[in-house]
Parts: structure tokens; C-alpha cells; sequence
DNA sequence: GCATTGATGTCAGTTTCTGTCATCAGGCTA
DNA sequence: TAGCCTGATGACAGAAACTGACATCAATGC
């Protein structure tokens, strides 16, 4: 007979996102959640560093894909590829979470403590990127750009791919603060395809950058 | 006759920045803080939200330099340039004050909670930079890239002007972990100057995008 | 004179986060 | 089978971060 319920870590994030979203991040003790998820406040901080962090357990694996993705890399292909391909591989992982990844993302949104968490995030994810391409030969400062610009990439694909397209009927264009409309919903009503979301932000990342041709 | 010393706000800030280098960010207490200032702990929480932001005073005075460069930017220049004269227009204002940033940024450089904030600040400035940009007509994507680009220029600037170059006699190279060594520095033993780090940082991240010419 | 204002003090209270020790099912070994 | 770890959790105390409410009183303006 088990002593405790089985992965109170998960049920913690389960009642966390639930709780953030319903009444907000500061609204939310971490007493609450951890009722919710049938354990103590003590447990929570032995899964989580600290209230925050509950909405950032899947960074880890994140990173990890990028950079198994960056060493696994054919050894020509350009540093700005390289990172295209890892970031696209990394999205297709999260593709079948996307609800979880949009609701996620607007209590985020919301809250300038989360973003703070976020952008450290990503920092580490950059940082992580420049040292493996710098494994691969890429110099220094090479790297680092060609890292940023995959994040870059990254967050604006990741925009696209959230964004409220074909949420309720056709035709619904409202909303739409990135400018021009996007493709990658092949079907409308369908969600986009994350991966397809990131690779044309890097064409267009490029096209910006190389005007000529 | 005063009832107070003026400048509560400074004195606060002189002392976070004396005890977060003395004993470290964590091991400080905001009321420990506030009692070398000679005031209360609840007046120091009046003048910053919380025990981090006493360390970034300064940055809205920084975004205003910024912007203000951007807009007052002669009409043709290509974006990625007005960036760069609006950081090293900022960066000039800063030249005085670099014993004071090599301190703070080795405070921040030791707490990640504080890179947190920082990373908001400058997430914060890029927003609002190519918000600036698009005014001046600049389209929305290469808005928020040159931004991008500009911030990126600003750190990896500061972090030359910042690095340890000419501290004690002549010849001491040691500890440059940015791979080569900069210049910078006209005279051996003088403070290099900001602006010009920026500038140079710059071409090197234009040469890294147009390797051709 | 006198009312108003604004920066600060005072104090109680909530919440976040940490250290420490106790508990006890499951697994391992004799 | 008995007995000893181990690891995850509970229980509890406490420091420190932050917040709300009200009081104080020099300076300012009428």
C-alpha cells in the first residue's frame, strides 16, 4: 500500500497553472496549491524553488533537446541553421501541448515576476546554444549572435504559433499585433504547425538582415 | 530647521550598493539597508518596490537617453546605426560613473535573481526602442530586430569598457574570458571609453551578419 | 494664524522561503 | 521472516520580504 499518492510534483503543476490562471499569480499562495495538490507547502519547496519556478519545470528538457539538436547538427551547416533546426526540433516536441503552452503563456503575460523567469530562461537557453556551437568550431562571438538569433527566432515563432488563429469561425483578423498575417495553418481551424512557425521566422530574420537578395 | 536629511532615496542607494558588495545580495537585509541610510524600513520600500530595484534607479534615466536619441535621429539613417548612436549616446553618460557600474555589475553578476531584473530592464528598453523606431517609420519586424540588435551591442560593449584592462601596472592580460582582447583603450592605464567599446562592437556584429564586404 | 501637503515613522499582519527533526512505506540484506 | 536503510513527506518554528492603515509634523501657501 502506497504511503502518498504518486507524482506530487506533477499534481503540484497541475494545480498551479489552475490556480494561476483562475485568480491570478499574486492572488495565489503557495499553500493554496499545494492543498489543491493534496500535499504541504513544505513539499511544494522541495519540488520547486520557489513559487515561480512550478511554471518552468519543462525548461530543463527544453534545453537539453536544443542542444542534443546542435550537437547532432551535420558539421557544414551554418551556425544560424543550426540553431533554426534545434529551435524546430524542440517545437516539435511541444506541438501536441499547445493548449497547456498558451495558457501557460498568458499568465506569463501578466505578470512581470513570471517574465523576469522567463527571460533568465532563455538567457541560459542562449548561453547554453553559444557554448555548443563553440564546441562545434564556431567562434565566440559568432556563436553568441547566431544563439540570440535562434532564441529571437524562437520567441517570435513561438507568437505566431499561439496566436488566437481560427479560433472561432473564419475571417477573424482582429487581434492581430504582429502586423502582417501569417501563414502556417494550412487548414484553417487547425492549430499552426509550431515547427513550420519557427522556420519562417527565420526567413524572414533573414531576408531582414541580407536585403539584397 | 529640516525634519529629515534630504536625499532619503540616495542614501538608500549608496548603502544597498556598499552592504550588497560588502556581504552580498542575500545576506542583506532591507532593514539593515535602511538603517545605514538613517531610515525606516517601510520608507525604503516607499522609494523602491521591492530589494532589488534600489540596484537599477538609474534605468529609466537610461531608457530616456536612449529613446530620445532615437528620435532625434537624423531621418534617413538605417536603423541598426540609430541604435548604435543612441547606445553610445547613453553610454556617454555613463563614462563617469564607471567604477560605480563595475561594482554594480559584479553584484548583479553573482545573483541570479538580480540578472533576473536586469534582463527585464533590458527586455524593457528593446521594446520600447523599437517602439521608437517604428514611429520613425521603420517596419515592425526590423524594428524589434535592430532593437534587439542594440541591446545586444550595448552588453557586449559594457562588458569590454567593464573589463579588467590596465587595473594594475602594464601587460596584465589575465582573466579575459571574451577571447580577444579589445582596444579601446588608447593609453595604457586610462578607463577605455564606453561609447567607443560600443562602436566597436558594432562593426564586429555588422562584419558577422556581411562577411562579404 | 491656520489649513493642507508630503515625506516619514509606527505597527500589525500576511506571505514567502528555510532549517530541523519526526514519520513510515518500500526495498535490501542476513 | 526480521531488522536495517532510504527517500519522500509531514510538522513546526522562525527569519525576512513586503503591504495596509494610521499618526506625526516641518514646510508651504493662503
Amino acid at each position: 500500500m502506497t504511503r502518498w499518492l504518486p507524482d506530487a510534483r506533477g499534481r503540484l503543476t497541475v494545480a498551479a497553472i489552475a490556480l494561476y490562471g483562475e485568480r491570478g499569480f499574486e492572488q495565489t499562495t503557495v499553500a493554496e496549491i499545494a492543498e489543491r495538490a493534496g500535499v504541504t507547502e513544505r513539499t511544494f519547496y522541495r519540488h520547486f524553488s520557489d513559487k515561480r519556478e512550478v511554471l518552468f519545470g519543462g525548461s530543463g528538457d527544453l534545453q537539453a533537446t536544443v542542444i542534443g539538436a546542435i550537437e547532432a547538427a551535420p558539421p557544414g551547416r551554418a551556425p544560424i541553421d543550426v540553431m533554426g533546426d534545434a529551435m524546430a526540433s524542440a517545437a516539435a516536441l511541444m506541438q501536441p501541448g499547445r493548449d497547456h503552452s498558451r495558457g501557460r503563456a498568458a499568465v506569463i503575460e501578466a505578470n512581470p515576476s513570471l517574465q523576469e523567469r522567463e527571460l533568465l530562461k532563455l538567457a541560459t537557453l542562449s548561453a547554453a546554444s553559444a557554448e555548443a556551437l563553440r564546441r562545434r568550431g564556431v567562434p565566440t562571438l559568432a556563436a553568441a549572435v547566431a544563439a540570440e538569433a535562434g532564441v529571437t527566432v524562437f520567441k517570435l515563432g513561438f507568437e505566431r504559433w499561439i496566436a488566437d488563429s481560427a479560433a472561432g469561425t473564419a475571417g477573424d483578423a482582429a487581434g492581430d499585433t504582429l502586423g502582417d498575417t501569417a501563414g502556417a495553418a494550412p487548414e484553417s481551424g487547425d492549430a499552426p504547425d509550431f515547427a513550420r512557425c519557427i522556420r519562417e521566422a527565420l526567413d524572414e530574420l533573414k531576408a531582414l538582415t541580407n536585403p539584397s537578395r
